[in-house]
DNA sequence: CGAGCGCATTCTAAAATGCGCTCGGTGCTTTAGT
């Protein structure tokens, strides 16, 4: 039986470029890291083989509102038995569920949830073939900081015997690649990566001098902007003040709002009712709207990766889009603070900390009060209060003081590496291939603001409909029936 | 680091200036049940 006969029992007809190579990797057993892009149906990727094999298959996914869409879609599509387990879910809900565990094929967790004893003492009492990491790149994004159980999914792994591994992300520099690989324990693993390359974004990148102008030219861009528009910002403030300055209908969006507010907006943006949405770094992963024609930033990521990933929310139908940044001198500095909110440095250690721990009782106090982000109390709490009855303090803390070294200097050449690429006079594509260490590539005439002439971003979608859109709208009646829901 | 706020100061007033303080991004979880 070939793997193609496999789609005999779903809606589609044809495999995308990438999933048959996935799907054939894990039903021979094989770990695999696929790196592909948005659009390129990863869902089918673990739905068939979940199907195939005995037992659950457990996916952990980042959120809980893409776990419910997943689950949602997969239903719709005829695939019944899958569930997804959180903390939202009303207790009765939940209690059906472990019930009806064995009569699962798909589990959607996230990791926090696996970092509860009683539930991983569940899942190792049944058979687990395949599991699952969705949105993969968070291991590295958010893993060592922010959200730390992310970083005990290799443990989690091992617990349940090893079951085969399946890795799935859209965008994966070299270092996030083998930050996956050995956080996860992946041994040998197939690897199907394809280009982050995405030739209809045009990418354009401006300095302002002050906030002031950099807010006006902000404001003149939007207005000009091809409609659908996300722009992303900084802080929570700018998300709120730039959508009410902004002369047009427009909305904001960002974590601090009630979970109702933030599902009604993003709504209202999928179906067209809004078409400039302002909004931090919390909107954008596992939405899938196919025709945001224009992505501005007017804040500077974090890391070239983040970039990618956000400015990847333009143009996934695969018609012309613009990615544009205005910046100005205080972004560049933004990202510095968050690194001085996460990780003590080491002067804070070795004044603060490590006398500390010479007093009894001192270290507690020391930590409880310390001018850091909570999930960094938290986890100096964990490694240094908690842990206690184990090993000697001091060369617990000179782990730590190792560990915070590294990572700041990680996270130090991730925001230098942006800094270095937005001010950088030579072509932004080719930039990001290096940085991805994928061949070279200039686009045509469609490039970046350093090639050509920045493009009038109206002007996109013009172009599209007299000369591109006939040929879209011919591969998309072609494609009738073979269309697949994208995940 | 630096933007923005409240407050005090400042040539009897009013608006402007300056000081010090605060804040700044991403999400998940606390099984059930006599």
């Amino acid at each position: 039986m070939t793997v193609t006969n496999l789609l005999q029992d779903t809606p589609f007809d044809t495999f995308r470029p990438g999933q048959e190579e996935v799907i054939s990797a894990i039903l021979s057993g094989r770990d695999t890291l696929a790196v592909l892009p948005t659009g390129s149906g990863k869902t089918l990727c673990y739905q068939l083989p979940a199907g195939i094999m005995p037992g659950l298959t457990i996916v952990v996914s980042p959120l809980v509102s893409l776990m419910d869409d997943q689950v949602t879609q997969l239903k719709m599509n005829g695939f019944q038995r899958v569930a997804a387990l959180h903390g939202n879910k009303p207790p009765a809900e939940k209690k059906r569920i472990w019930q009806k565990l064995h009569l699962l094929k798909l589990l959607y967790v996230s990791p926090e949830m696996l970092a509860v004893e009683k539930i991983r003492s569940q899942f190792k009492k049944i058979n687990v073939p395949l599991l699952v990491v969705d949105e993969a790149h968070c291991i590295s994004q958010w893993g060592h900081e922010f959200r730390p159980d992310y970083q005990n999914l290799g443990r989690f792994r091992k617990e349940l015997g090893e079951p085969v591994l399946l890795a799935l992300t859209a965008t994966a520099s070299e270092r996030v690649r083998s930050d996956i690989m050995s956080s996860l324990n992946l041994q040998n693993p197939v690897i199907e990566a394809h280009s982050v390359n995405r030739e209809n974004i045009f990418l354009a990148i401006e300095t302002q001098h002050d906030p002031q102008s950099r807010q006006q030219r902000l404001m003149e861009l939007v207005t000009s902007a091809a409609k659908p528009c996300i722009i992303y910002t900084g802080t929570r403030r700018d998300a709120e003040v730039w959508s009410s300055l902004y002369k047009g209908a427009s909305a904001y969006y960002h974590g601090g709002m009630h979970a109702e507010d933030r599902n009604s907006i993003q709504g209202q943006f999928l179906y067209n009712e809004i078409d400039v949405l302002f909004a931090t770094s919390a909107f954008g992963m596992g939405i899938n709207k196919p025709d945001v024609r224009s992505v501005i930033h007017g804040y500077m990521p974090p890391s070239i990766e983040q970039y990618v990933q956000e400015i990847g929310r333009a143009g996934r139908d695969g018609e012309r889009a613009i990615a544009y940044a205005v910046l100005a001198e205080s972004d560049f500095v933004l990202p510095w603070h968050f690194v001085e909110m996460e990780i003590p440095g080491q002067k804070w250690l070795q004044e603060e900390l490590l006398p500390a721990s010479e007093t009894p009782g001192k270290l507690e106090e020391l930590i409880e009060g310390a001018p850091f982000a909570e999930h960094t109390t938290s986890l100096l709490r964990s490694h240094l209060i908690k842990a206690k009855a184990k090993g000697s303090e001091r060369k617990r803390i000179e782990r730590l003081m190792t560990h915070f070294e590294q990572r700041r200097r990680e996270r130090s050449q991730q925001i230098q590496k942006m800094t270095d690429f937005v001010h950088a006079p030579s072509c932004f594509r080719k930039q990001v291939l290096a940085y991805f260490e994928e061949e070279p590539f200039a686009a045509d005439k469609w490039c970046c603001s350093n090639c050509h002439p920045v493009p009038k971003l109206s002007s996109a979608l013009v172009k599209l409909e007299s000369t591109v859109g006939w040929q879209a709208l011919l591969k998309q009646k072609l494609h009738v029936g073979a269309e697949q829901n994208e995940t």
